[in-house]
DNA sequence: AAATGTTAGATGTCAGACATCTTACAGTTA
DNA sequence: TAACTGTAAGATGTCTGACATCTAACATTT
């Protein structure tokens, strides 16, 4: 476990309480000195903090008046905005509305790979379904996350758009965990098995739209999966 | 004009020269020192330009060990992948791949907000076409980016994903100039109407397939545009 | 009433010091 | 020889105190 450093620790109380509402948009947070005394740290570390929370366009700093909360819409960093949406009872809100912009980039990414996709890649794909198939007939379910993810890597990088990764890699961090728990269950498994060798039929088809569809239908079963297991939580 | 504080133009000359490829990925940064020596100010100041830089994950910081630049593919920002990826000859490719990013979470948005739109808003949108229209008669360009612009985030906002919103902001700051540009042609403004037109008559029937349908010809046209606007340069 | 000067409080930058972590290397020991 | 240990160099982490500069509000002067 990385243990963080003082200013981690001291970005991270400060966002929770912007996030808790201590401080609402547009509204300044306490100057460097009186946060520096709050957190027993030294102004520089505070600054520190603060620069951070700055390159993620969280607050704004303005030379002689002070540092301001900017209005969520325009926060820079997928996961502050994911722990601030997720804030009392919008938790499960919040992972639909993941999975729905997971759905648009990876379908479109499916879409602009048909075209682009070279024949050892979806050689490569078909390897993985395999993986796939191998690791649910002995239940291993790291090898299944594991191959399941290196699908849908390729996938990514066969469009060729380097912002559609940029993109989906924070994305990637904030469902790692959850993709997990629903590749845990047998039933779930086999469809996913099913999807993945569809995909890579229609990639192999060339087809744009085809490969498109077949995503999709991946990202709504993913859906449908999320929310059966986020409504039934024990 | 805001002037740059120091922070942010050794922040600026270090990204410079590791998208210049002085600092290859996974290489290490010269330490606090050599950098506050060859940028003449002080160490704190290095360091915090260095903070902002780890913020967008585009370096990572051991302690003890030194600093070192990270994968292209694990930048957290657009602004910055998009400086790195526009070397070169490479910059019409990136206006084409930012344009291909847009329409995939631009029809995704749309074809939400089908479901989730309210009469007052798509009244609004009506609104916003015939200002576009009304802007049109009169060759008002900035008025007609104005409108075409509210038309956009209109939806964006009705598709109630707050993430969607937060991915589209950087894509909004890098696109609003050429947006300018192609919208000062009155052919295309004509074309951009009927577009318009078409999309708010699709949401008003509330069926998400068809208002994608609808935004996905939009951005079809409005690719063809850059295309024709790029390789055409005077 | 308008222009100007003053001042308090905020962020920006600097200098120097010490702490702590990582690594390499030399020396010690079994 | 091989494994352990101590030491030192170099890197980042943090602290203290100081001064500079910008902003906004207030007081003063015209």
């Amino acid at each position: 476990m990385a243990r963080k450093s003082l200013v981690g620790v001291v970005a991270d109380e400060l966002l929770d309480r912007i996030i808790a509402g201590d401080f609402p948009p547009g509204s300044s947070v306490p100057g460097e000195l009186e946060l520096s005394a709050r957190h027993e740290v030294s102004r520089m570390t505070v600054r520190e903090a603060m620069k951070t929370l700055e390159a993620q366009r969280i607050l704004s700093v303005e030379r002689g008046r002070g540092t301001f909360v900017n209005p969520l819409n325009r926060w820079a960093s997928l996961e502050a905005v994911l722990r601030a949406a997720s804030e009392g009872q919008n938790e499960a809100a919040a992972s639909v509305q993941l999975i729905e912009l997971r759905r648009m980039l990876e379908t479109g990414a499916c879409e602009l790979a048909a075209a682009r996709i070279s024949d050892a890649d979806i050689q490569a794909l078909f390897g993985h379904v395999a993986a796939m198939r191998a690791a649910h007939k002995v239940n291993d379910i790291a090898a299944f996350v594991e191959a399941d993810l290196a699908f849908h890597d390729l996938i990514l990088r066969a469009s060729e758009n380097v912002f559609v990764a940029v993109l989906f890699a924070p994305l990637h961090r904030v469902l790692e965990k959850r993709r997990a728990e629903t590749s845990a269950v047998p039933t779930i498994q086999e469809h996913a098995i099913g999807h993945h060798q569809n995909i890579a039929e229609a990639l192999e088809s060339r087809s744009p739209s085809r490969s498109r569809e077949a995503m999709d239908l991946h990202m709504q079963q993913t859906l449908d999966d999320l929310k059966n297991l986020v409504l039934e939580a024990p």
